[in-house]
RNA sequence: GGUGCCAUCGCCAAGUGGUAAGGCCGGAGCCUGCAAAGCUCCUAUCCCCAGUUCAAAUCUGGGUGGCACCUCCA
C-alpha cells in the first residue's frame, strides 16, 4: 500500500504504527447546513481508503468528528432564535442521511466537540502549564507559535510580516499575530460552556487534537496514523493541530497526512460565500447515490474536481454497464472466489487510491464476461467467477450494491410503474401477433414516458433513459 | 506578496524514464422483425522552447496558460 503524504510532498509506502492496524482521523463536518458535494468528496475518498486498508487486511479504526460547536451554529441559533441543539441534531442527521445515501460506511468512533470538552480542558491546560499557551486580559487562551521550533514545518508556510498584519486581530494582548485561540471566552450572552478558563467556547482547532488524544492515540511515535481532510484544512487548521499535539511532548501527531482536492461547479469554487453551493440532497433528488459515488470518486482525490451534470451522466452510462452486468446473472448464487482480476483491483487501489486505473480494470472486467457470456452463456465458471467480482467491487468500491432492476427504475413512482408494465404486456402480445407497427407505437410511447425497452431471452426489461 | 498544484484525443481521465490505460461522444459491422442492450473493429505522441539520456508525456531550465490555499470552508 503507497500513500501520498502532504506533510513529505511524496508518495510513501504506507507502514502502520502498530502491525495489522490503521488508526486513521479525517476532518469532519461542521453542522451547521446540509452537507454539499465538497463534503461528500472527502467523505467518499477516506470511506474508499479505509475499505482499501481493510481489504489489505488491516483493522482499521475510522473517526471522524462531528463539530457541533461553532460560531456559525451560534449565529444560525440566535438567527432562528432556536436552541443550539435544534440546528446540531437536523444537521447531523441530514448530514447521516446523505453519507448513507451515497454509501459511506459510518465510521467506528464519530465523536463530538460538545462531548468532548473535558479532553479540550485538559489540551489545554496542559498547553499551559507546559508554556505553550497563554491568557490574555481578556480571559482568551491562545497557542503561543513562538514556542513550537516546528510551527509551520507542517504545511511548509512562511509567513511574513505582510501577511500577519493582514490577518485580521480579534483580541488585545495577543503576543504573535499568528497565534491562534484554543478557548475564546464570551462575555455576552450567546451560549457558553463552563471551563476551568471561565465561560466560553473552544477555537476552532482545538477539538481535533483534543479528541485524538483521547480516543485514538497510543504510546508510539505518532499518535495516529493518518490524518485525512480537505486541502484547504492543511493551513493553517492542521498545522495548528500538529503544534498543539505536538507540544503536548508525547508524540507528533499523524505519520501521513492525506488532503482531497476541492470540488467546483462549472469552474467557480464552490463556497457559501459566493451562493453557488450544490448540496448533496439536491443532487439526490435527481440521480441514485450511487451514481454521485461513483462520478465523484471517479477523478483521483487529490486533484480538484470540476463538477458539471454533463460528465456525471457519462459517468453514470460507465456504472451503467456495471449494473446490466448484474442484471444479466441477477438471482445467480455468489459464492467467494479469489481471481486475478481482483488481485489487480486491490493493487491499482493500494497505489494511493488509483480509482481510474481502478475502474479500467473493472471496464475491462465488464466486457469480458459478456463477451464470453454472449458466445457461451452457460459458461459456469464465468458466471461463478464474475459475481465473485461484482461482489468484491461491491466491498471494496461500493459500486454495485443495489438491486439492478430498482437501479434502472430510479425515479418512477409505483403508479407509473404498473403503467409501464401493462404497456410492456400490451406490445409482447402485438409482437406475439407480428403487429409491430402497434408493438413500435406502444415503444414511441414509452419512450416519451422516458423509458428504454430491451427484449432479451429472458423478456422484456425496461430501463429509465438518461 | 507567501505556499503549492496543474496543463495528455471533441469531453472526462490514468500513466511520472522504455516507446500513450479506460470511459463518454462519433464512425463501420455482428445480433435483432426493427430497436435497445451486448459484442467486434476504427480515432491522440502528450501546451511551447531548450537541455540531460541509448531512451522523456514522464527528469532539468525557461516561457505561456489555468487553479488552489494564506479569511469561514471538506
Amino acid at each position: 500500500m503507497f500513500i501520498y503524504d502532504s506533510a513529505t510532498r511524496k508518495k510513501r509506502k504506507f507502514e502502520p504504527l502498530i502491525p495489522g492496524k490503521v488508526s486513521l482521523y479525517v476532518c469532519g463536518p461542521t453542522v451547521y447546513d446540509d452537507a454539499h458535494l465538497g463534503h461528500a468528496k472527502s467523505a467518499l475518498v477516506f470511506d474508499l481508503l479505509r475499505r482499501v486498508l481493510e481489504a489489505n487486511g488491516y483493522e482499521v479504526t475510522f473517526a471522524r468528528n462531528i463539530t457541533d460547536i461553532d460560531d456559525k451554529i451560534i449565529k444560525k441559533a440566535a438567527e432562528q432564535n432556536i436552541d443550539i441543539t435544534t440546528i446540531t441534531d437536523t444537521y447531523t442527521k441530514a448530514y447521516h442521511r446523505d453519507m448513507d445515501a451515497l454509501g459511506v460506511r459510518r465510521p467506528t468512533i464519530e465523536p463530538k466537540a460538545t462531548e468532548s470538552l473535558n479532553a479540550m480542558y485538559d489540551l489545554i491546560q496542559k498547553l499551559i502549564e507546559e508554556g505553550h499557551a497563554y491568557r490574555t486580559l481578556d480571559g482568551d487562551v491562545y497557542f503561543d507559535t513562538r514556542s513550537d521550533s516546528k510551527y509551520l514545518t507542517l504545511s511548509g508556510h512562511n509567513q511574513d510580516e505582510a501577511d500577519l498584519q493582514s490577518r485580521v486581530e480579534s483580541s488585545r494582548e495577543k503576543r504573535h499575530p499568528a497565534d491562534f485561540a484554543l478557548w475564546k471566552s464570551v462575555n455576552d450572552n450567546s451560549i457558553t460552556f463552563d471551563s476551568p478558563f471561565g465561560p466560553g467556547r473552544p477555537g476552532w482547532h482545538t477539538e481535533c487534537s483534543a479528541m485524538i488524544e483521547k480516543h485514538l492515540a497510543g504510546d508510539k511515535e505518532y499518535a495516529i496514523d493518518i490524518h485525512g481532510g480537505g486541502a484547504d484544512l492543511f493551513f493553517p487548521h492542521h498545522e495548528n493541530e500538529a503544534a498543539q499535539t505536538r507540544c503536548l511532548g508525547r508524540h507528533e501527531l499523524a505519520h501521513y497526512w492525506m488532503h482531497n482536492g476541492f470540488v467546483n461547479i462549472n469552474g467557480e469554487k464552490m463556497s457559501k460565500s459566493l451562493g453557488n453551493s450544490f448540496f448533496i440532497k439536491d443532487a439526490l433528488s435527481a440521480y441514485q447515490g450511487e451514481v454521485l459515488r461513483f462520478y465523484l470518486l471517479s477523478t483521483h482525490y487529490r486533484s480538484n474536481f470540476n463538477f458539471n451534470e454533463e460528465d456525471l451522466i457519462a459517468s453514470k452510462k460507465r456504472l451503467d454497464k456495471l449494473y446490466r452486468l448484474k442484471k444479466r446473472l441477477f438471482g445467480m448464487k455468489t459464492t467467494e472466489v479469489k481471481t486475478d482480476f481482483q488481485t489487480k483491483l486491490l493493487d491499482a487501489l493500494s497505489d494511493d487510491l488509483n480509482v481510474s486505473a481502478a475502474l479500467s480494470l473493472i471496464d475491462e472486467m465488464v466486457q469480458s464476461a459478456n463477451e464470453t457470456l454472449d458466445s457461451n452463456p452457460k459458461d459456469k465458471v464465468v458466471k461463478r467467477e464474475t459475481l465473485a467480482n461484482l461482489a468484491y467491487i461491491e466491498k471494496v468500491m461500493g459500486f454495485g450494491v443495489m438491486n439492478p432492476f430498482e437501479y434502472f427504475q430510479f425515479g418512477f413512482d409505483k403508479e407509473t410503474k404498473e403503467k409501464i408494465n401493462t404497456l410492456i404486456e400490451e406490445r409482447n402480445e402485438a409482437k406475439k401477433a407480428k403487429n409491430y407497427e402497434r408493438s413500435d407505437a406502444i415503444r414511441d410511447e414509452l419512450a416519451e414516458l422516458g423509458v428504454s425497452l430491451m427484449d432479451t431471452a429472458q423478456g422484456t426489461f425496461w430501463e429509465r433513459t438518461n
